[in-house]
RNA sequence: GCCGAUGUAGCUCAGGGGUAGAGCGCUUCCUUGGUAAGGAAGAGGUCAUGGGUUCAAUUCCCAUCAUUGGCUCCA
């Protein structure tokens, strides 16, 4: 017998080799209809795989990862006997589960595969799932296990198995299929009820560009018919929030073949929004102790070459602009940051004079490879609400911490909750990607995670994902579809000061070298659009909203009634706009309900008589009339309201 | 940059070897209205660009550009 103790810490013996299902059933019959996974010791097993010693176990069902882990996995073994059927010969390279779905990368040594190929592999895996093929573990040795795949000629597989300890590996089969796999697997293929084969594409070999190029399908599947429509329902709806759908419907922003990929311009509606978060975010510094700079958008080749950038980008970079001066060049700024050391050095500094915090919305550009641009996420041209503050090394945990603030009333203001705080540090075993000397990398890595600890903030740590030159912390935000992007970034550096021989003269009058953090709490105006449209639906709230109001009149009777309406409001400082269109009222009030204007304000004969207006609040419906007064002093109200409420 | 898909009116899309269609939008007219689509007429397209095949190409083929799903990259 053995010891098996469960979550709440009751403990129940059952024989040796006894499996997680048994177990299940032991508990209930329903339990075990639910369970997918059992986690054994903290590592994740088959429901099948028999229990020889003492175990504390935990079940896991759709509404655990471990569960959904077990399902997508098996579905990505599925996946792979269709293409074994439809493609004999074809090498397997992973396929693993993911946070939605599952995928596998495959070789089918030069036959094409496109998603008109999807309907007859989706209908061989239900043809396959409702045989109820068990998953079979095998554990085998690793000379087995390279003799099989040596016969199958997989370079694939031999090439996984050569990193794998003997006497750790293990087979699993269903059906006519067998792959070398870690496992966990559901207990049989019977369990995968519904599936859908989502895209292909092409994918490196173990995520190296040097590799040669599998082509990756993606799948979901789910244990019901109606959660795989109800997913794919929930798609549609994502993508009605896609920042580059509502970009467009709402007059944000525009891309032009003539002026470039990756170029966006501005329209009206979003120059203003823009102007608007750029005017809020200059208060928040101002009360902060920045002060604003503004630097040219070229500098010659030098300046880059003494900042590193041009060793470590030059060749991918827009190139140099040549002059009709012998050997002259220029380079379009890819960051401030050497601007504003150029500004530091201006004249000499006191250890009185710092924190010196230079802030600038400073337009760069970067020649982003043509397949990583992204509607207004990923662009070649963009400007970063970018600061540096050069400060003492005593004054370093102190400053970096007021940035977290910053990032925190930006977040608070847009109510952005859902980001994680990413710490990214070098990878030590690869020193060759980063410049500086390990004591600084040291000293820098240390001050952020020491300031984060001091703020209590959640973060995770990413190695390898330093900048080049330092350490940084990273808010990141997940777009309309799942997709991760930075918004606001806060980086320590000790190399640029450093190769910009920065120095100020300390109490002891000797000279010492700042250090400088590099911030942009939004990140990019950019993509800070892209996320701000996507999460809030193009739906503003009021103190950014290009337009607060709109004025539609019942009949061209009331034009004149209107225009007063209109004079009055821009008076108070709204932003309203008159619908004059030869309509009916509710025509116009639908039209205006999807521009997402928040008010919509209603004259006719009633409200011009009594110098009223009806007012309707988008998504809300009728809110009774109000004099043009009170509502001017509402408006005001509720967008002081929303202020006041940030600044806080 | 790589693999795949897509590119038809301002927008969303249908069509297809014999030089094009819908809805919305736009213009004009009728209507002058009360809280999510009133009616009619009209304008608007080198079918992304450049080559090729063909008697004939918007349609088939190739290249380029752009968009897009991923991969890689992201100062």
């Amino acid at each position: 017998m053995i010891k098996i103790t469960f979550p709440d810490n009751s403990i129940r013996e059952y024989p040796a080799g006894v499996t997680g299902l048994d177990i299940a059933k032991s508990l209930s019959n329903s339990l075990a209809e639910k369970v997918l996974s059992v986690g054994i010791n903290g590592e994740i097993w088959d429901l099948t795989r028999p229990i020889y010693v003492d175990a504390n176990i935990k079940l896991y069902t759709w509404e655990d990862d471990q569960g959904k882990l077990a399902f997508w996995h098996s579905s990505a073994h599925l996946m792979a006997e269709a293409l074994e059927f439809f493609y004999p010969g074809v090498k397997l390279g992973i396929g693993p589960s993911i946070e939605n779905g599952f995928y596998y990368d495959i070789d089918t040594g030069g036959k094409a595969i496109s998603e008109a190929d999807f309907p007859k592999l989706e209908q061989k895996m239900k043809e396959l799932a409702s045989m109820k093929n068990p998953y079979i573990r095998r554990e085998i040795p690793k000379e087995e296990a390279v003799s099989h795949y040596s016969e199958k000629n997989d370079e694939y597989k031999i090439e996984l198995l050569h990193d794998l300890e003997d006497g750790t590996i293990s087979f699993y089969h269903q059906g006519n299929f067998t792959d070398l796999c870690r496992g966990p697997h559901l207990p049989d293929t019977g369990y995968i009820k519904a599936m859908k084969l989502l895209n292909i594409a092409g994918a490196y070999w173990r995520g190296d560009e040097r590799n040669k190029q599998l082509t990756r399908i993606y799948g979901i599947s789910f244990p019901k018919q109606k959660m795989l429509e109800e997913y794919l329902f929930m798609l549609e709806e994502a993508k009605a929030r896609d920042h580059r759908k509502l970009g467009k419907e709402l007059e944000i922003f525009a891309f032009s073949q003539k002026v470039g990929s990756g170029l966006p311009l501005w329209l009206p509606k979003g120059a203003q929004l823009r102007e608007r978060l750029e005017s809020f975010l200059k208060k928040v510094q101002k009360d902060y102790g920045y002060e604003q700079v503004i630097t040219p958008h070229i500098a010659q080749k030098e300046l880059y070459i003494t900042s590193g950038h041009w060793a470590k980008y030059g060749v991918t970079s827009f190139k140099p602009i040549s002059t009709p001066e012998e050997g002259e060049e220029f380079l379009l700024k890819p960051m401030n940051c050497p601007h504003h050391c150029e500004i530091y050095k201006v004249k000499p500094r006191s250890y009185k004079d710092l924190p010196i915090r230079m802030a600038e919305f400073g337009t760069v550009y970067r020649y982003e490879q043509s397949g990583e641009l992204h509607g207004l996420t990923r662009v070649r041209g963009f400007t970063q609400d970018d600061a540096h503050i050069f400060c003492r090394p005593d004054q370093l945990k102190e400053e970096f911490i007021k940035v977290i603030d910053i990032v925190f009333i930006i977040f608070k203001a847009l109510d952005f909750k859902n980001f994680t705080a990413q710490i990214s540090l070098r990878d030590p075993n690869d020193k060759e990607k980063y410049i500086g000397t390990d004591e600084n990398w040291e000293k820098a890595e240390k001050a952020i995670i020491e300031a984060t600890e001091e703020k209590g903030l959640k973060t995770v740590i990413e190695i390898g994902e330093a900048a080049f030159y330092g350490p940084k912390l990273d808010f990141m935000v997940k777009d309309a579809l799942g997709r991760k992007w930075q918004l606001g970034t806060i980086q320590v550096d000790y190399n640029l000061p450093d190769r910009f021989e920065l120095e100020y003269v300390g109490s002891d009058n000797q000279r010492h070298r700042p250090i400088m953090i590099h911030r942009a709490p939004f990140g990019s105006m950019e993509r800070f659009v892209a996320v701000l449209l996507e999460h809030t639906a193009g739906k503003f709230p009021l103190w950014l909203s290009p337009e607060q109001a709109v004025i539609l009149p019942i009949s061209e009777k009331y034009h004149d009634y209107s225009k007063k309406v209109l004079n009055f409001l821009n008076n108070y400082d709204i932003r309203a706009l008159i619908d004059d269109r030869n309509e009916k009222i509710g025509k116009k009030i639908r039209d205006n309900e999807l521009k997402r204007i928040p008010y919509l304000l209603i004259v006719g004969e009633k409200e011009e008589e009594s110098g009223t207006v009806s007012v309707r609040k988008q998504g809300e419906g009728d809110k009774g009339s109000m004099d043009i007064q009170q509502f001017a002093d509402f408006l005001n109200q509720e967008v002081r309201q929303q202020l006041e409420s940030i600044s806080k």
